[in-house]
DNA sequence: AAGGTTGCTGTCGTCCTGACGAGAAGGAGC
DNA sequence: GCTCCTTCTCGTCAGGACGACAGCAACCTT
């Protein structure tokens, strides 16, 4: 990766200039995930601007030179699509930095992964750009701009672990969510139908993982009993896991 | 965390050079876990240059201008430890970049974690800092250079999970163990005891995490019936996990 | 009233785990 | 050689968790 013979650093610094360092531009790029139509889907914005004209993009944008990089991301997500920061889930997903994945100039980009509730139609940001919510499972052969396909991979490999021994689930559904809502999460993140009772025995029998409300759903189009509501209850990690099937 | 006002990037950008970006410095940061003497333990440095001097600290440096972000980490893990890249595991850890945290100048940390067998003493390194090894339950309360401190705590915590649903504790000893060292290591991370008979039933027993090499281990100081030598298999994940006691 | 849909409770066998017992195979001391 | 000690390895047993169902409850539509 390397485009230059082995480095040295004190040479380097040496050379450049004495008390100087290296520069570099930093960025946060989001991985926003949610599930809407019982489909596993991310938001790509279109680029309008060089290098990568045209092709999809994870959004994102320069970190300020006074800004923490969870402040960035959160900046980024709430102007870019309107989620609040407390209705959704935001954790750092990690740094990507390969010395020629930007033409332009060298950029370490701090990636952050986002579960958040289906939303409204995404409003387009400040730029030209359109944005707009993919199926997961589309997008996986498409080419996408600059790393940001290696970035996405990661991000639903994460997501898809992180259901196995966390109650993170919950923060692709709304404050009040039935069972049934939050097993349609599980089978569009994984692929894969579940058995809705033994589902329903894992996750009630959790302590501290659901919180029950009081009164029940209103009854869905279609008919069937109503469903109990929930909350999410204080539980942070789900032990022993539910593990996907193979 | 913000130093300034609510800020907004295009006015910034707009305001400092068009066509510029706000310039940061990038590091590497290491955290390197072993496990010596039944402890286990992390590899710190003393610092002799402004800021934090005499503080013990991670041992990282710049990333170079044409470098990748694991080949800064592997470089300065082989030059300042001696430590092989394909005798040790290595991921990155997270990116740590709060605006405050080098008094000197911005600088986002990327973190990698390390996982080696026992060494010999650490070289040195290039510095005249000194670098040696800490028991990491007596690093606890004592305060580290920069953000060290939580980037350390990070790195722990990771590693105690990773146990429990990789084979990855083989990465702390050499490339043929016995039953007994891999289970000393689960001890010393976890800081609690297991029980010899259930965790050979478990890691014997699962597929692909063990592979037998046939001659038996000499018998240690104090005797004891030999045991078995293995090396590492193929396997990546523990389904279901080995949790740690509560 | 009949049939369809969804939610909830329960049962049964299998696998996994924690808590042991007991023998195998070595060394140290007498 | 014999006894004690150590560590390693194989077994046993009870309880818990999980996959694969059956069956009933509570709503809808026709």
């Amino acid at each position: 990766m390397t485009r230059q013979p082995p480095p040295d650093e004190a040479a380097w610094l040496a050379s450049y200039d004495p008390g100087r360092f290296p520069p570099f531009a930093v960025t946060v790029d989001m991985v926003l995930l949610t599930v809407r139509h019982g489909t596993f889907s991310v938001l790509l914005v279109e680029r309008d601007t060089h290098p990568f004209r045209g092709d999809l993009a994870l959004p994102g944008g320069f970190v300020l030179p006074d800004e923490d990089l969870d402040a960035a991301a959160v900046r980024r997500l709430e102007r870019e699509t309107g989620v609040r920061r407390d209705a959704a889930h935001v954790e750092q997903l990690g740094a990507f930095g390969a010395p020629d994945r930007d033409p332009r100039m060298r950029v370490v980009s701090v990636a952050y992964l986002v579960f958040a509730p289906d939303l409204e139609a995404p409003s387009p940001g400040e730029g030209t750009r359109s944005v707009s919510w993919f199926a997961v499972d589309e997008v996986d052969g498409v080419s996408l701009a600059f790393d940001h396909g290696q970035v996405l991979a990661a991000g639903v490999e994460r997501a898809r672990a992180k259901l196995e021994y966390t109650p993170l689930a919950a923060a692709f559904v709304g404050p009040e969510f039935t069972v049934g809502e939050l097993r349609r999460v599980y089978e569009a993140v994984w692929g894969h139908p579940l058995d809705p009772r033994n589902f329903h025995r894992k996750v009630t029998g959790t302590p501290d993982f659901l919180v029950p409300v009081g009164h029940p759903a209103p009854v869905g189009p279609g008919g069937g009993r109503p469903a109990a509501l929930f909350r999410r209850g204080p539980a942070t990690a789900l032990r022993p896991a539910m593990l996907r099937p193979s």
